[in-house]
DNA sequence: TACCGGATATAACATATGTTAATCGGAATT
DNA sequence: AATTCCGATTAACATATGTTATATCCGGTA
């Protein structure tokens, strides 16, 4: 990267918030159009039914960039929330088509997140299509775990866990209390161990037989 | 649009390829890295588990882009198959990266493009992870539905259905017998007529309230 | 320390979905 | 016309998951 591509993307991050855990930063239907990189915290991108139930889409993480595709026509198709205190570098979106113009290796790098969401979101479409509920949270597990790693915020076996059980469940699209069911028999199987907003993989390898994760999905995206 | 921007984008479509139907012409771990424009035809986006069942992510329809995000360090992490004859468009994925620096409008197209495949795969996943059998089905029938109007491709209350119900059962998540099962009521409950290839959607009402379809989210992507 | 409220845990039961197997139908082929 | 094959259909049964209700745990607060 030249000294201006680097000048450049400090730039970005010029403009940075605090949002508290629990609020609602983006906010389905709504005409604001901001992009905003994950500083530090995490998120979760979400929609809600007419009933009201929800179903958690994915997970931002430290370095995540959510509402890299704004549609300049069209309303937000789906919330974010905190998950627990961000800050957020709040950028406006012409600043990415900018990007695209005059920086060709910043784009060829959010073309790269671009590719990366895909690949977590096309992941999600498996847990939730294909796999029983056991093996769904391992996945999620896993994929986080590797993520963390990604950007070195991982610690040894222990994976940390802002959310409630409540999150979980409609991330993986099951009930509150199989959720719990299933969690309580990795516990006992010895797979994971359970601690207040954190677990411990205990065993890599059984949880990635158990969910059919691939690891080499996500190393692509190393850096 | 400039004429420059109108003979680019042609020019894009110089160099096309017939597909037979069943033809996988994206194989997951592919290092070729390729976009596709599809000019006629459907194709499904998917990948396998270990034990060889599917997850359908998505469907391609005449105009829709496969591979607009290639991450030229990475392999195809899915695979793309052709459910009928189709007409591709073969494109250098250097090109897209050349419409970003050069033809802004273009760009913006392409950003268009990117965050409507978001929102499809994000409605895939609320199917997935938060609708029961037959509302799958009904949700997934409007929004193909909604998608052919939006290209003029649709032909009333009929919707082309160029598939079997087993590949209907690896897009929803579900056994081949239960989405059998779950056409039926549909059927017999008088919301949809089937034919070969074809199904009638014939109370577009009933349909969207048992699935919590938002025709909304489709709109904002029309042209 | 006692209380409160939210989160987690467990149980009993209801329902949706998966599995296996058998049958049926129609289009292509002999 | 008979055969074959593939997809659609149906039935009987097994299992996973949802629902409702209650109990327990635990951190914050009066």
């Amino acid at each position: 990267m030249s000294e201006e591509e680097i000048d450049f993307l400090e730039g970005l991050q010029n403009n940075t918030v605090e949002v508290q855990a629990g609020v609602d930063f983006v906010v389905e239907g709504d005409d604001r159009k901001t992009t905003f990189i994950l500083i530090d915290g995490w998120a979760s991108r979400y929609t809600t039914l007419s009933d009201g139930r929800r179903q958690i889409l994915s997970f931002a993480l430290p370095g995540d960039i959510l509402g890299l595709h704004i549609n300049f026509n069209a309303q937000a198709h789906y919330s974010a929330t905190a998950m627990n205190t961000l800050k957020l570098a709040v950028v406006d979106p012409r600043r990415i088509l900018e990007i695209n113009q005059k920086f060709p290796i910043l784009a060829s790098g959010l073309s790269w997140c671009t590719a990366r969401e895909f690949a977590i979101l096309g992941d999600q479409a498996v847990r939730l299509g294909r796999l029983p509920a056991k093996a769904r949270l391992a996945h999620l597990f896993l994929e986080l775990w590797h993520r963390l790693e990604l950007i070195r915020e991982n610690n040894g076996k222990w994976l940390a866990l802002p959310m409630k059980q409540s999150d979980l469940a409609d991330t993986l699209g099951l009930s509150l209390v199989h959720t719990n069911r299933c969690i309580g028999d990795l516990r006992k199987s010895g797979l994971i161990t359970v601690a207040k907003d954190h677990i411990k993989l205990e065993d890599l390898d059984a949880l990635i037989r158990l969910s059919d994760f691939d690891p080499e999905r996500l190393a692509e995206f190393s850096i």
